[in-house]
RNA sequence: GGGUCGCUAGCUCAGCGGUAGAGCACUCGGCUUUUAACCGAUUGGUCCUGGGUUCGAAUCCCAGGCGACCCA
């Protein structure tokens, strides 16, 4: 049967239930079980044995066996599955003014459709808990068929563009979305517990700062003027720090006008945090406990594994100067450069490409770290002391010149968080954003101009303060061993199907 | 941006130059212990789109769309 005509049963369905009195979109079904509850307190209930407590369910019928006087129907709701035994003569008995009530299960059900049942406990001769049914109602007809019930949906562009189908029949994927929120949730608890306050800044906003990043471009009607969705909470946060706030974060929405890839959503959640009197050698503590407290608490275990990689969170991290990790893997010290044609043909030698773009030392040496290093670093890593040229927001080092007080932290290869002791003296900052401008102006599209504002916040004075930003949707796609992005996004970006 | 692969029934897939196929789902009939229920019968197609080659194209060629993976 074509689709058109799957469904045009369907409707005909409905419409016969209408004619029997009975509305196939219901108003309400009161619940007093979940399947997974029933699964768990009868778990040593014996085959052949019944209960007589009521129990009532809902759900979405998976799979149906019918027979001539008996059907079974797998019903299936958020929690899980639980069986309905549906007995011709238990069902006449108590629906007794319903003449249809059985007819009806057997003609007018479908795998699909949203369904109520009250009934008793009883594990069938089969061994299979049940729902012994003694009344039930169509909640909502489905008219469109589920993916085979064998071989389920795993057209992956389907999966994406049709979630709520990859929902209904992949529990996997509903167990991902279940332990983001707790992640989430775990992460936000671990915070408020410490005194951090939530406050949400701009998404509009007429000057997208606070990373290299190409921002989205929308426009405001009556004001008439193009705004950029943010590409980061940095500038507004600290503000806030500014104003008072001593801790305080943002876990939201970032907008960053880039390609799409397994590791690249352009809407993606991050969270940004700022405590002020604290130093980056805090926030490492910091971030070890924000990572590993909604993992235990979610996964149950730190020793976790990440596309077949075994993985141990347990902390303390390990902690390397960026110096020292090029120079574990390359061989080259650095710090005793002083001139860059010196340090090219080093790098040159040592087998770095794509050098001839760096402008500096510092530039090179995140090259090299990123060529040679990133990919090993599966272990938690904290790498340290970043070049000033490559963090144009972060204090220089107190006692390395040239260096900031910024930590990435690299989990799996990937780097997972970013973070640094922030940068408060308004003037340095000042020259930053003017060399960024430059930048910008020279025809980096990822560069950005001066924040006057913010300039003028710190001008009043911003405490020592450490920040630190993170991405949610990587974080999960490591809890949750997603190989892509898009299985950690409910409704990840694509393309519409039959553009151009 | 480059490369490789994929797109055929509602779902999962086969077919690779000669009438468009299978399993499941659906529809009809039978069945009171099934759980991929079973037995029998039937039904179901823009072969991603557009060109081209050919007597003939799902199949070969070109262009495009969407997706997956790898690389930058």
């Amino acid at each position: 049967m074509s689709s058109d005509d799957l469904r045009s049963t369907r409707i005909e369905k409905a419409d016969q239930l209408k004619q029997q009195g009975l509305n196939p979109y219901a108003y309400r079904w009161e619940v007093t079980h979940h399947t997974a509850d029933l699964q768990t307190k009868y778990a040593d209930l014996a085959a052949g044995e019944m209960v007589e407590v009521e129990v009532s369910v809902a759900g979405r019928i998976m799979a149906r066996r019918v027979f001539g006087k008996l059907a079974f129907f797998t019903l299936q709701d958020e929690t899980g599955q639980i069986q309905l035994y549906l007995d011709k003569k238990a069902i006449e008995v108590s629906m007794a003014e319903d003449a249809a009530a059985f007819d009806r299960l057997k003609q007018l059900t479908d795998v699909g459709d949203i369904f109520g049942a009250r009934g008793v406990i009883k594990r069938t001769e089969k061994g299979e808990l049940s729902v012994y049914v003694r009344d039930y109602e169509i909640l909502t007809k489905s008219l469109l068929p589920l993916p085979d019930k064998w071989h389920g949906l795993t057209d992956v562009e389907k999966r994406y563009r049709q979630r709520y189908v990859d929902l209904i029949v992949n529990p996997d994927v509903r167990d991902t979305f279940r332990k983001r929120a707790l992640i989430t949730a775990g992460i936000r608890r671990y915070l408020n517990d410490r005194g951090f306050v939530e406050i949400e800044t701009p998404v509009l906003q007429s000057e997208a700062g606070g990373a290299d990043a190409r921002p989205f471009i929308t426009h405001h009607n009556a004001l008439e003027m193009d705004l950029y969705l943010r590409i980061a909470t940095e500038l507004h946060l600290k503000r806030l720090v500014v104003g008072g706030f001593e801790r305080v974060y943002e876990m939201g929405r970032i907008f960053r006008n880039e390609g799409i890839s397994t590791r690249h959503n352009p809407e993606f959640t991050s969270i940004e945090i700022y405590q002020a009197y604290g130093d980056y050698l805090d926030m490492m503590t910091l971030v070890e406990e924000l990572i590993t407290l909604p993992a235990q608490e979610v996964l149950g275990t730190l020793q976790i594994s990440y596309q077949g990689q075994p993985v141990d969170l347990t902390p303390p991290w390990r902690r390397v100067t960026m110096h020292d990790a090029v120079q574990e893997q390359t061989g080259l010290d650095f710090s005793q450069f002083t001139e860059l044609d010196e340090a090219k043909t080093a790098a040159k030698a040592a087998g770095i490409t794509n050098i001839d773009d760096c402008g500096s030392i510092g530039r090179l040496l995140n090259e090299a770290f990123e060529q040679t290093v990133e990919a090993t670093l599966i272990q938690p890593t904290f790498v340290t002391d970043y070049p000033i040229e490559i963090s144009p927001l972060a204090k220089p080092h107190r006692s390395k010149p040239g260096l900031v007080e910024r930590f990435e932290l690299f989990i799996v290869g990937r780097e997972t968080a970013n973070g640094f002791s922030e940068l408060t003296d308004p003037l340095d900052q000042r020259q930053r954003f003017e060399a960024q401008a430059a930048r910008k102006a020279a025809g980096d599209l990822e560069a950005h101009g001066v924040d006057e504002d913010f300039l003028t916040a710190l001008e009043y004075g911003l405490p020592p303060t450490v920040g630190m930003g993170m991405g949610i949707d990587r974080l999960v796609m490591l809890l949750c061993d997603c190989a892509s992005i898009r299985d950690a996004i409910a409704f990840p970006l694509l393309k519409p199907e039959g553009t151009g």
